[in-house]
DNA sequence: GCATATTTGTCCGTATGTATA
DNA sequence: CTATACATACGGACAAATATG
């Protein structure tokens, strides 16, 4: 395990301990290794990664800041659990970002490769049948339609609204039926966004949101 | 100094030094005890709060977080400098943020006697002549403005927005020439959200944030 | 309810690496 | 190039809170 961490570090020459092991630990919380709701005992980490307390702590307080952990006090840290009040907050914020984002389009933005790679890659998951690689590729091309505002901070907000959201998938039981439906209405969308037509996205991208949030809300409460 | 700590920590039980000197801290960056491009230097800190180097650190990394700070690899922490780019973000996600919570508005809201307090302290500030308290009731105002979203997350990214808007208070030399023209201009805002009317609001509040863009990033080259 | 074991919260000493005068 | 100041990282210690039997 520390192997791991030591050959990143060669690679990037310039980032802490601290960086690389909560990078670690932000992968294993989004793959599912940690699942929403496990407590993550400091001793047990540091062993496995060979780092001192002190700079586990310090990644605890980075990943939580990101609201993927939550610290109670002298009980430790938890993998985040959403609440539906967290993923109708979530969609509020999508609601908010995205569809200001393509608003007020004119001509094809740079994005739009982004967004033409973000599905292409959702194909490719699909053909292989890799539900959470879909999942991913539907957040990477949310990700470049947020990034249509143009604004650093918007950015990382947006980054920051779709890790919590992946927290969700490792709770519902399909992950299959939360993903597949989107491909085809994300290639609308590009397509409405390519023309230049920003209300005629923007009203996709509504609807597709909507949808979206009902399914998943749905799926959680009988979870 | 510790003595401070104490106190805070007898009336709120259950805070952890770490939260409570990162408070702490925050509100001397605030008040510009710390000036934008200071460094704060671990040892010196440490003393002067007498809390360990961890503590600190653990703070840093929050206040850091909430781009009050900076980091920079092996040299340190220093206040936060914001560049002219920042400002321009800063003023994209508010219009964002604050055009949008006003555009949907229908009947008077929970969220008009947080503003119509806010105008208040303004006027007292005006006053007393407290430039510094003027810029806060201003920032106090269009929180709430902000808050009408009823998002907790729109509101901890304005939260955090606003907080970095105040280190600029800090660069520029003439506070009073910043704060004191918006006063009318958010009793005017206030007005027509109260008669719920919504595209008024959008349109006033929209001017006021291109002028107040406008004025300060004039101020921060000549600065 | 009580006593014990476990885990976190805090602090310290030290060794190493990095930036800069 | 050297010296100095500082940050980074580690491991140990003890107190305080919590979990467990």
């Amino acid at each position: 395990m520390d192997a791991e961490l030591d050959a990143d570090r060669r690679l990037i020459d310039r980032a802490s301990t601290v960086e690389l092991l909560a990078a670690a630990l932000r992968e294993r919380i989004i793959k599912g290794v940690y699942l929403p709701g496990e407590r993550l005992v400091e001793e047990t980490i540091v062993k496995s990664f060979k780092v001192s307390r002190n700079s586990l702590r310090e990644a605890f307080r980075l990943l939580t800041h990101e609201r993927l952990l939550v610290h109670e006090l002298n009980r430790g840290v938890f993998v985040r659990k959403l609440t539906v009040a967290d993923v109708v907050d979530v969609y509020r914020v999508r609601k908010l970002v995205e569809c200001n984002a393509v608003r007020s389009l004119a001509g094809r933005p740079r994005q739009a490769d982004d967004m033409a790679e973000a599905v292409a890659a959702g194909d490719r998951a699909k053909e292989d049948g890799d539900w959470l690689a879909l999942g991913t590729a539907n957040m990477m091309f949310h990700q470049a339609v947020a990034s249509l505002a143009e604004s650093p901070r918007v950015d990382e907000l947006m980054r920051n609204v779709f890790a919590e959201l992946r927290l969700v998938f490792h709770t519902v039981a399909d992950p299959r039926r939360l993903h597949e439906p989107y491909l085809d209405r994300n290639k609308e969308i590009l397509a409405a966004i390519e023309a230049g037509d920003g209300p005629g996205a923007e009203r996709l991208l509504l609807k597709y949101l909507e949808d979206s949030e009902h399914r998943i809300v749905e799926a959680y409460r009988s979870a």
